[in-house]
Formats: structure tokens, C-alpha cells, sequence
DNA sequence: TTGAAAGCGCTAACAA
DNA sequence: TTGTTAGCGCTTTCAA
């Protein structure tokens, strides 16, 4: 049978006091006699007692939650992201929710609802692949529960938000190709299958230095290449039988890459001195492959830090919040031989 | 400054109803007249009327919230699992209130009371290594809020169990490597750094099929590895400097074997001819090594499936519980080629 | 078919 | 230093 929980009622019938002297005595209120303290706070430990956080909240109308939605946890970048997370609102007093929108548009609309219900004083999202309408976040912004987007940010929302540096890094990623000597440099993307700004970025940083170089990637070398490390697979043995395949590939991200090596050692080719390769570091894969994969790194315990400092921080001051901010987090070309050709 | 969220009273008085005809109106009470519950419902839905969960769990003494601690979630193998329980907790309405130990006991009871002011309906947990002493759960199945174990399980508290096949699974990695001709299998282990089931069980096997086939392994072979590359690293580096080296490895876990195959190489030697490799699969990398990693598959995400329909189940049942129940999942052998001597 | 009233557990203003 | 009172938003008997 259902074993009471200890009220402060309880406590108060017992000590015949008033239920508000107790909780008072339990908060360490000042101005008060340390005699009736150590009683209240002795017969509470005896029996048991732990706050009722649901009634707290009922009556405080805050619940010192910060709901979480991302698109997979099982994805290593955002299960750091996830931990760094934890770590800040942890510190704070802070407690998560947790929800993964499974990369879809309509899970991401109901978790946000179920947020929104629970009364969590804040969120953090990296929204999915799928959503391009963003009403249900301004629906929470409407509430003033204020959001923090990172990673995967839109402009559509007057919002903070946290990158890392995805225009620089691919940047780095494609000059450090060419500075290897490489002539011909593919880039396996997202950006045709999804409008994220990161796969924009990236997409964008690549161009850009060829650009800058006089240089125009085959028209060929145009991939629509997905996320995972069959994609890249494929992506790369299309990209090798062209008449002029590609002596440098810049991955989406190591997965992808991992397939990209996969697809050239089986072409009989040599990695680095035929084709060399930079990935964006998502799985923590780079030391794995063989050779060790070169990449871009992303500091995702780092954002996840950060994104919860910024959302903590608005929602301490949720009525002088005026401007929005962007952190951009650096990111690091960490070379370890898949690219280095001297 | 802050908008005031519609409440049920509101909405009462807009329609000069009582809230409790409000209230029923919005949950389709039977025998009520269509007229008024039209009338409510389309009100609520012009000022955007979200029912307010905290107020409704008080009043009905739940949560519809699981708690769920785990030791890290970077860990490939705990996000998976983290995974499949959200995915079955969302299934049946609940959400879910997440926790990391960092592997730290304090941690971890600090979390247990975090659940329990929450007033979670039940609680998941994966223990840290470090936990000897299990009060702190003790505590919380006294309030008579169920709790299911994954993966790291105690006699020390009755609860259901979920837990894979590790002696199993231990015993067909080592019976495979035996298969391959292996005659001097080592176990890189973690059972002397802690007291996890999970070590325990899989030595167990290793050491019962040896026995069976009157082999026993050197002394010096037992090494103290860690959970790491690195550590996996060292400690292969140490054996094949013995006088009598291993000729295959059975590691605790593939990235523990990822490190092994680094130093096999680098000793000069080839996998499997000269030492064949199986591991344990946590991470998610036995497609990446080269050669590719034989492994004793953990199927994490129904692990986290499974768990919390357990854990649902006992909720849903909360008087009638009277035997708990331990799933075994069961490991496979998947073989790609690290340990294939043929 | 609708309403009144009580109460979930806690807190804070105000009073004593 | 302690107590009284009201109320957070909702649900559920019981009465009308």
C-alpha cells in the first residue's frame, strides 16, 4: 500500500506549530529561535521529510526545469552537447527534460507542447532536419519561456544562439587541402538535402576558397551524400570513376569520411597521396580510421555549456532581456594523416 | 513583462461558467451538452489555454515523469539506451527527467533526491562504479516509487533487472578465439577496477570456458585496464612484451580492443594471423578499425526499451508488484574479421 | 446538465 | 518569534 509521504503538515500537527513557522525553520529563515529550528529540522529528517517540489512550484510558479530538444541523442555531437548541458544546469540548481525529436517536424512540435505544459523555465533546442515552420517555438516565446537555439539556428526567431565556426572551419578544411597540393577538391555535403545553416556554412566556406583560388569544383563533384558512412561510401565511389575524380574530399563529417576511405583504399588508390581527406569531427571516430582521419573539430561540450549559461542567464532576467546573443565557438583543423602529404 | 498564461478560471469567468464545468467540458465528460463544450473548447483555443501540468500533478499526485540516471551519456552504448527509453516513455505519455552520475556516487545521490522531491513516478537507473552502498535507492523504493535497474545490477535491493547476456557473451568470444586456434587468450578486463556485474560476468565466462578446455591463462596476463583507448593501449603494449605473449585478446570493449589493435601493430605483428581480437561492443566503432572489429554485440536501444516497459509496467501496478522480474537480453557474436585466422 | 466547496503541499504577506 | 490567511490551478465529490 501507498506509503505517505511527510508533509510539513505533518510536521507542523506534530510539533504544534504552524505549517508556516516550519517551513520557515526548514529554509533557515532568519530571525529565528535556533531551538524551534533543531526541532523542526530533527522531527523532518526523522520522519522523512522531503519538499513536495510539485507544490513548490505550483505556488512559486517556476519549476527550475530547462527543457532539451534535439534531433538524436545517440549522436555522439549531441550527446556531448548534451552532457555539457547537464554540467550547467546542474551547477545552477537547474534539472533537464529531456526530449529527441527523432529529426521530425512533428515530434519536435509535440515535445515542444509538453514543455510548454511542464512550465520549464527555459529551453534548448537544435531543431530537425525537417522544420522550416517555427511557430511552435515563437508559440513558446509567446509565453516568455525564452529559447536559446545552438548548432542549428534559424533568423526567422529573435532569439540567442550557439555555432561553432562552420564557415571557418570548412574554410580551414579546404585550404589545408589545397595547401597539400591537392587540385581537384570534392565536398560531400548536406546542404542539397536539408536548410540547415551548417551544412549552408560549410557549403559556403568550401566555395568560397576555391573561389579565392580561381578554382570551380567539377561540376560533377555536386554529391547529394547524406549523413552516414554508407553515404559517403557511395558518394566517393561515384566521385572516383568520374574521368577527373577528385585528389582532395572535404566530408560533411567524419562518418562520412570513415565511408570515403572505405571507397578509396577498395579503388586500389592510396590515402593520403591520391586522394586526401577533411572531415568535421561528429563521431569520435578520427583516431579510429585508418589512417586517422584529419578534422574540424566541434567543441560540443563546450556549446552545450555555453547554451545553457545564455538560457540560465535570460531567465534570470527575463524582463530586461533585450538583446539577443550569438556565441560562435571556434573550431580547430587537428591534422592526424588522411591529409598530410608530404 | 510577463503575459499571464490562460487558466481554466479565466475561461470560466469569460463564459460565466464554474471551473469545474470548465474543467469536464475540456476533458469530454460524459453526459454533457455539445453546446457548452463547444463554447469551451473554442474559447480555450483563442487564448491559447495549456492545461497546467503542475497544478494537475499536484491535485493527482503524479507526474507522468520517469527519472532516468545514468553514468555518462557520451557513452555511446548509454545513449543508445537513453534512446529506446524515451522512445518507449513517449509511447505511453510519460516524459522524462534525466540525470548523469559522471560514475560519481555523490552524484548520484544527489540525483536520486532530485527524482524524488520531483515526484517522479518511477526511476531507471544504471548505477556508477562507484556505488557500493545502495541506501540512497533503498530511500526512494521506500517512498514506493519502482525502480528498474539497467545494465549494472545489485542483489543488494529487490527490483526488476535488465541486463545482456555478459557471461554469455564472454563465452562465445572466447570459445570463437579458441575456434580460431587461438591457444593464448588474454582478457583485457575491468573486473579489478571495479564491482560492476557487467566486469564480473564477463570474466566469469572467459575463465569458465578456459577451464572447460583445461587451459588456464598466464598469471601475468591479468592487467589492470581501464575502459580506454589509451588504457586498452597500454596494456596490450605490456603483454606482448611477456615472455610468453597473447595470441588473442578478448577485450572488455571495442574501444578498449581499438587500442590493442594500435599496439599489435605497432609491435610489428598482424591481426588476427599473430593475435586475434574480440570485444565487447559499446561504442560504435567496429566498422572504422582496421581490420574491421569482431565483437559481442549489446543491443542497447531495446535494453532502454525493455527497461522502461518494465518500469511503466510497475507503475501502472503499483499495489500489485509483488515479484520483480530480470530480463537477459541476449549478445551475439558478429564477426568482421579481427578475430577470422582462416 | 451545471455549480459549490474542499483540498493537493507549500509560501509569503501580514498580523499578533 | 510565531500564527493566520489566502492562494498557486486544477479535479472531484456532492449537491442543486
Amino acid at each position: 500500500m501507498k506509503k505517505k509521504q511527510a508533509t510539513i503538515i505533518d510536521i507542523a500537527k506534530a510539533l504544534k506549530l504552524s505549517p508556516s513557522t516550519v517551513s520557515k525553520a526548514l529554509k533557515n529563515h532568519p530571525d529565528f529561535s535556533s531551538e524551534t529550528k533543531k526541532l523542526v529540522t530533527d522531527l523532518a529528517k526523522k520522519l522523512n521529510y522531503e519538499p513536495n517540489i510539485i507544490a513548490v512550484n505550483l505556488r512559486n510558479q517556476t519549476t527550475n526545469t530547462i527543457g532539451v530538444i534535439i534531433p538524436e541523442i545517440i549522436h555522439f555531437f549531441f550527446s556531448t552537447i548534451i552532457a555539457g548541458i547537464e554540467e550547467v544546469a546542474y551547477q545552477n540548481g537547474y534539472h533537464v527534460m529531456f526530449c529527441q525529436s527523432n529529426e521530425s517536424y512533428e515530434k519536435e512540435v509535440l515535445d515542444i507542447k509538453a514543455l510548454i505544459d511542464h512550465r520549464v523555465d527555459g529551453i534548448l533546442v537544435s531543431f530537425s532536419k525537417e522544420t522550416t515552420n517555427f511557430d511552435h517555438f515563437i508559440k513558446a516565446k509567446e509565453r516568455n519561456t525564452p529559447i536559446v537555439f545552438f548548432d542549428r539556428i534559424t533568423k526567422t526567431i529573435d532569439a540567442s544562439n550557439v555555432i561553432v565556426e562552420d564557415y571557418q572551419g570548412a574554410r580551414k578544411a579546404t585550404e589545408h587541402l589545397l595547401d597539400q597540393g591537392c587540385k581537384r577538391i570534392a565536398h560531400l555535403d548536406l546542404a542539397s538535402t536539408n536548410n540547415l545553416n551548417t551544412s549552408r556554412e560549410r557549403l559556403n566556406g568550401y566555395l568560397d576558397v576555391l573561389k579565392e583560388h580561381h578554382l570551380t569544383p567539377e561540376q560533377e563533384y555536386d554529391q547529394d551524400c547524406g549523413d552516414s558512412k554508407e553515404e559517403g561510401y557511395k558518394c566517393t565511389k561515384i566521385l572516383l570513376q568520374l574521368p577527373n575524380p577528385p585528389d582532395g574530399i572535404f566530408a560533411n563529417n567524419d562518418l562520412v569520411a570513415c565511408g570515403a576511405i572505405q571507397a578509396i583504399k577498395e579503388a586500389g588508390l592510396s590515402i593520403p597521396q591520391d586522394v586526401a581527406i577533411v572531415g568535421f569531427s561528429n563521431w569520435q571516430i578520427s583516431e579510429m580510421t585508418e589512417p586517422k582521419l584529419s578534422t574540424i573539430s566541434q567543441p560540443g561540450m563546450e556549446m552545450g555549456r555555453v547554451a545553457a549559461r545564455l538560457l540560465i542567464d535570460e531567465m534570470r532576467n527575463k524582463e530586461k532581456v533585450t538583446q539577443y546573443k550569438t556565441k560562435i565557438l571556434p573550431t580547430e583543423l587537428i591534422i592526424r594523416g588522411s591529409s598530410l602529404k608530404k
